[in-house]
This record gives C-alpha cells, structure tokens and sequence, in this order.
DNA sequence: CGGGGGCTTGAGGCCACTCAACGATAGTGG
DNA sequence: CCACTATCGTTGAGTGGCCTCAAGCCCCCG
C-alpha cells in the first residue's frame, strides 16, 4: 500500500526543523499522498516504516478490543505529525477521517539525521513528550470526568486546537467523538444538546458539525 | 525539601546507561533518599529539577481534580525511573505509597550527558517512548474496559512487572488500586470477590494484599 | 425522489457508584 | 502485653448515570 508512493517528490516547508537546524543539513526527501474518508492509512502492529504530517484533513488513531470496542487516542489535524514509532510497529490504526493529504516521511531517513543532528532528535523527543502529555491528561479524563465534562473538554481541545474562524468546524462524527471519550454516541449527543440548550453553544446551519462556543466562561467551569 | 539532599554523594549501579555508554564517559553523580509511606516526592506543576529511580519501594503518581477526584497515571517499582519530564514542571503528583528508597539524579546533569552521549540521550527517548505507550494501553482500559476486565489487566501487569516470588505481594491498597483502574475501592473488592470464589486467585495470609494467581489462563481471557 | 447515513430524542435497563455496617488488622501508648 | 484506635477490606442495599434499543427527522447524494 505504502509501496505506491514517491510520486512526488516535494521539499516543503521544515518537518520536525529538518531545515531549520544546521547550515550544511542534508535535506529529507517527503512526499505527500492523498486519503480518501474512511480510508485506513496503517494499521496496529504493521512495520513503522513512515512518519506522517498533515497538510490538510483530519486523522484519527485507535485501537480495537477483540470484540470491536474501539478507543480512538488521538486526532490528528492540520500540520500535527503522527506515526512516530519508537518501536519498530504502529501501536494505533490511523484512518482518514475526511478527505486528507499527507506528507510522509522514510522513518530510517528521520532517523539518520537524527543520529547526526542533535536539534533533530531533540524535536522527536519533544513530539513524543507532548504525545505523552496529551495522554496523560487523557487518562484523567476517561478514568474520573463525567460525561458533561469530557465534552467540554472536549470542545475546548478542539476549539484550540482548529480554530480557523470563530467557530468549530469539527472533522468527525459523533461515533468519533464518542470513542474518543469513552461514551456512546448517544450521550454525546445529549451532552451537546443539553450545552445547546442552557444557551452555552450553537450550532451554524444545518449540519451539526459547525459549532459556535457561545459562553466559553461556563464551558471552561465545566472542565475541572 | 530537596535541598535536605547531597547527604550520601554515590555511584551505584548505572541509571540510563550513563556509565554504560562510552569509554571515557563522565560519571553523574547519584545521592540516595528515604521517604517514609505516604510523603509526597513532588507536586504537580513543580520545578522537575530532578529524576528518580526506585531502589526499594513503591511510588504513585497521580492527578486531581478540582473536587478531589483522582487518577493515577502509573505505579513505580523497584528499578523504575519516573520523574523525567520535557517541560520544566512536574505533571504528577509523586508519593510514597509505602516505605520507599530514591535514587536522584539532578536533571541538569542529565541533560548536559545527553547532550555529548548519543547512547543516552536515546535511552531518554526510549524512555518517553515506553511511558507513552503505557498511557496509551491504559487510555483503552479506561475508555472501554469493563471493571472485571480493569482488575485482570492490572493484576497480570502486576504479576509481570514484581514478580519476586510466585505470588503478587501488592504494595498498593484497595483505593489506590481504584485511582489507577477509574473505579471505586468497593467494585474493586467486589470483582476481587469474584476472582476469588471463581478459583481464579487466592489470597495468602490473612492480609489481602499477596495473591496467588492460580489460573493465568482463565485471567488472560478477562483481559480482551 | 428515493435511499442511506448522521443526529436527536425517548424509554427502559444495567453496571458501577453511593451509603452504610461490619470484621479484621496493624499500629499506638499505657 | 493488652486495650484502644485508626485504617483497611469486604459485603449488602439502593440509587443513578450512562448504556441499550428503538423510532423518527433531516440532509446529502445519487
């Protein structure tokens, strides 16, 4: 799958400060690919041969429990990287959420000039310290937040995090959401329509994915 | 609090590596530290100017909530590192759950090896890197798994991680143990119960905190 | 226009929580 | 050495928050 790739072959901006670190650094060949909704863009224990950064879309990692439970760990939007393995296997699925392209790079190549640049590997221990940091500030949240409070933070997380305009164009499903915060999709829903309803967000036309953070005063009460 | 350190200056076995690495590598110098059960190591959101390792004892580490609510991210034992942290404060609180002996190693010295030895600055990342992928298959357990299925993970994690002798001798009570698997101490104790009355493990003596794993397969079928 | 996916809403059930009582244990001080 | 006490753990009864199951609506898209 991944072997249909180098197409083409870009240089764009620095990804993990490639070019941004020394005078005579060697360049690291990327290339970007494009994803289709709902297409799988690796799966759990396959070979870590690519790190991934998104140019535009959105991406979401999970695991399965053998009887089709799923926690998804993470999302992945616009310039966020993904797929840094130390181990020589990816740990999550990661499937494209909506329409997406990405940039990939040889995970051997990262790590030579990481082997030779040492601000390099400092920005791959960064970005593997701030992947820890989310998660264990995930962890709080699914093992002791009510579910009104998970999807305040959750609003929160995405409102900083995609803030294009002054609203929240959100990528996924409720499923989505609801997997990522260890709910059902029903009680999603009802948390944002109880939300909705005590005036504290709207939502932008017909489709329930644009959401306008009414009072973010009362939602940031709600994350404890 | 720390600065009661720098009592017994040593140079025990190595930390990271450190005297691992190279031939001509720079010792760092270690001072050990007694904390009695129940002292807290450090707090949340305090200077990290410090790594530890465990060299007897056992260490939690834990975030609350606002209201008091707890989640603890990780159990330290013996040999274990924690404290390590990219950014300049702590993210846990650390305590002593019983009696605990610390090593310490000043973190700036850490950094500064880090910075001239390859080798350890890769044994830092691998070290993220496996903290990482603890939060992540602990982020599944809270999100998806159901109480009885909590407790098997965290007993076969348990029995793989102190297994001095051939049977569990917990350092931790009932309410820590819930803090760790987002339960309650009661539905912990109730699906210990079970466990119990179904065969699947004993107790020895009559404080409930040595168990006997006495059938490993039927657990691991708990364990999805 | 018909079909299907996504979202909401309602009704009922269940798993884990809350509250409570009790026994056992270990630590304390006389 | 032995009450005394606090802590820890278990167990029961009842509750409640979230899940399950179901129906229906609205869009989007063919």
């Amino acid at each position: 799958m991944l072997s249909r790739l180098g197409a083409s072959l870009v240089d764009n901006p620095p990804i993990l400060g490639l070019s941004a670190a020394g005078a005579a650094q060697a360049r690291v060949a990327t290339s970007e690919f494009n994803y289709k909704k709902g297409v799988e863009i690796y799966g759990e224990n396959e070979p870590a041969d690519y790190v991934y950064q998104v140019t535009l879309g959105a991406v979401r990692s999970y695991k399965l429990l053998s009887d089709g439970r799923r926690q998804i760990g993470a999302f992945h939007l616009t310039s966020d990287i993904f797929g840094l393995e130390n181990s020589n296997v990816h740990r999550f699925t990661a499937e494209a959420i909506v329409d997406t392209t990405l940039r990939l790079v040889r995970r051997r190549s990262l790590e030579s000039v990481a082997g030779r640049d040492v601000q390099v590997a400092n920005n791959l221990l960064s970005l593997t310290a701030s992947n820890l940091q989310h998660a264990e500030d995930h962890m709080l949240l699914l093992g002791r937040k009510t579910a009104l409070e998970r999807v305040a933070a959750f609003l929160l997380e995405m409102d900083r995090r995609l803030t294009a305009a002054d609203f929240i164009a959100l990528p996924m499903c409720r499923r989505d959401i609801a997997d990522y915060l260890g709910l059902t999709l029903e009680t999603v829903s009802r948390a944002l329509s109880h939300l909705h309803d005590r005036g504290i967000l709207g939502f932008l036309g017909p489709s329930q994915r644009q959401i306008v953070l009414l009072d973010r005063q009362r939602l940031a009460e709600l994350d404890l």
